[in-house]
DNA sequence: GAATTGTATGAATTATATTCATATATATTC
DNA sequence: GAATATATATGAATATAATTCATACAATTC
């Protein structure tokens, strides 16, 4: 009765703290784990979860999610070692381009955890600026694109990330701190402080700015800390990832808020030529690199 | 894709060395088994078993079953664990009544093991003779009796433990020796020598003898080592348990004969009030006796 | 107390696993 | 080395289980 899928279960779960998004995290319905969990509990005769906001765990369920830890990792491992069997240990090769700056904030602890489980996949960062970062995997300049856009590519398959929120981070006195949310207008009397990318790379610019025909005087600077210091210097505004923010916010000069009232949100996809897409430690990679930014970023969601 | 009926799988093929003998062990058709390894297999791409008798895993299997030694006691443990939480902990109490000698030989191993995962239970031995061991359950005697025949009896569930061969022990220079295989005739001139049972409990009377008019002179012994030497002294025949035999067999002073062609077979099977059958320290005092069973005697066979 | 967000549940659907009926492969026996 | 026995593989049919869909119900927030 007992199986794999339920350990997972409640381990979505507890970290989630919900069924519905830990739903999510398995790509499955909320409706499934509802069944899945009812089923479990019956069984046993034991309530796994406290019913409430959050979702709490039971001494009953504590014993599966206990279990759940010690063993989840080595099935893992057993898994991996299946797979490095089968193919040949030389041939893994990773060369990550990386579209968005603020991603290497996640994307560096992701390639340590990675690296320890396969320590013999050749990692390495393609650097430089990209005007078409996937033309990169067809010239085979590159074997993994992390896009912020799915897209239609002969032969590259596009791998969910997660997704997450971009907020607009102004000094704390600016007066448009009193609102609850930006929109596209609050824009247009203020500098837009950004990374020098060009502007279809700039969620804010492309999905809310330009749409509503706003165009505001711009300034640019290379590092995420540097963004910060002008806005708290009360150069302009910024909008950053929700995830790249806490760090700074400690510190009271600066305050964040949503863009538009149901908030600009992003996804992050993992790109990759089709012929190596299903190999085992490309896969792997691809999960590490979920499983991390998850650890990591509480801000962020699953995205389908 | 991985799961943990394929770890049990594989266990249940590399303990049997075959697929036929591991599904009836899972209690499942070979047709089955042959599905779960061919889809593991494809899935991954590695061949787990070398194909022939009998199958022998390879490296790739290795690493599953190591996985397997490794996580399943675990799972197992947790789910005790469940059980415990579950049912109160004092209201275990396992009365055990045996009706065949022999049967201690195993017995006392596995109860050993079982006291192990629960310390808790209760544990007796039911002593002395009963015309009818069920009865002791419905008068609150004995919570569990381990029987050679199912029967129907209201309010009481029979569980398969294994099977096994019945062989005919003889003296190494008797004349029978030279035989491949005894027939109820060849009982007719010589002693038979068994315990102090009546006749309804010696399968050797109850299915050979008697079915064919054949009542040989008998002779009695309380003990397996006693019947043994008085066979090894040439005072007659016995006829005991394919496992418990091995351990005398190798002294040179006896042999053993399947006894009809097809061998006579006789099954196990653990009986106990419908009330305590479903509770999990009584199902799991059942899987330890078919368990150690299984590792102790190689000579038994599964029972539907 | 209305709106929102989350969970539970029965029925319908879809996906998976198992069996049945054989074919094929592998060992054993004469 | 056929012939026989014993095991495994496989496709189609069946049975079982898991998931979704469409809602109802419960909890929480405003």
């Amino acid at each position: 009765m007992l199986a794999l899928k339920h350990l997972r279960l409640i381990e979505a779960i507890h970290d989630s703290g919900s069924i519905t998004r830990a739903a999510s995290r398995l790509y499955l319905t909320q409706s499934a784990l509802s069944h899945q969990l009812v089923a479990l509990e019956t069984y046993y005769g034991v309530s796994l979860f406290e019913r409430g906001r959050p979702l709490r765990l039971t001494p009953a369920g504590e014993i599966l999610l206990t279990l759940s830890h010690d063993i989840m990792p080595k099935i893992e491992a057993a898994k991996r070692d299946l797979a490095r069997l089968v193919e040949d240990k030389q041939s893994g090769k990773l060369r990550i381009a990386v579209e968005c700056h603020t991603c290497y904030d996640w994307l560096m602890p992701a390639m340590d955890a990675y690296r320890t489980n396969w320590p013999e996949v050749e990692m390495d960062l393609v650097g430089g600026f990209h005007t078409d970062p996937i033309a990169l995997l067809a010239e085979d300049k590159a074997d993994l694109v992390i896009v912020s856009e799915l897209g239609k590519h002969k032969g590259v398959i596009f791998n969910p990330l997660f997704r997450y929120e971009m907020l607009a981070l102004m000094a704390s006195a600016h007066p448009l701190a009193a609102k609850s949310h930006l929109t596209a207008r609050d824009f247009a009397a203020d500098v837009l402080i950004t990374y020098p990318a060009p502007d279809r790379l700039l969620d804010v610019v492309r999905r809310v700015l330009k749409p509503a025909g706003i165009n505001p005087e711009r300034r640019f600077a290379e590092l995420t800390i540097a963004i910060v210091q002008l806005v708290a210097s009360r150069k302009g505004l910024a909008a950053l990832p929700a995830w790249a923010i806490p760090t700074y916010l400690e510190r009271g000069y600066v305050v964040a808020r949503p863009i538009t009232k149901r908030g600009l949100w992003s996804g992050l996809y993992a790109a990759a030529r089709d012929t190596d897409a299903g190999r085992a430690f490309h896969r792997d990679f691809v999960s590490t690199l979920r499983e991390q930014a998850f650890m990591s970023l509480p801000t962020i969601e699953p995205l389908a």
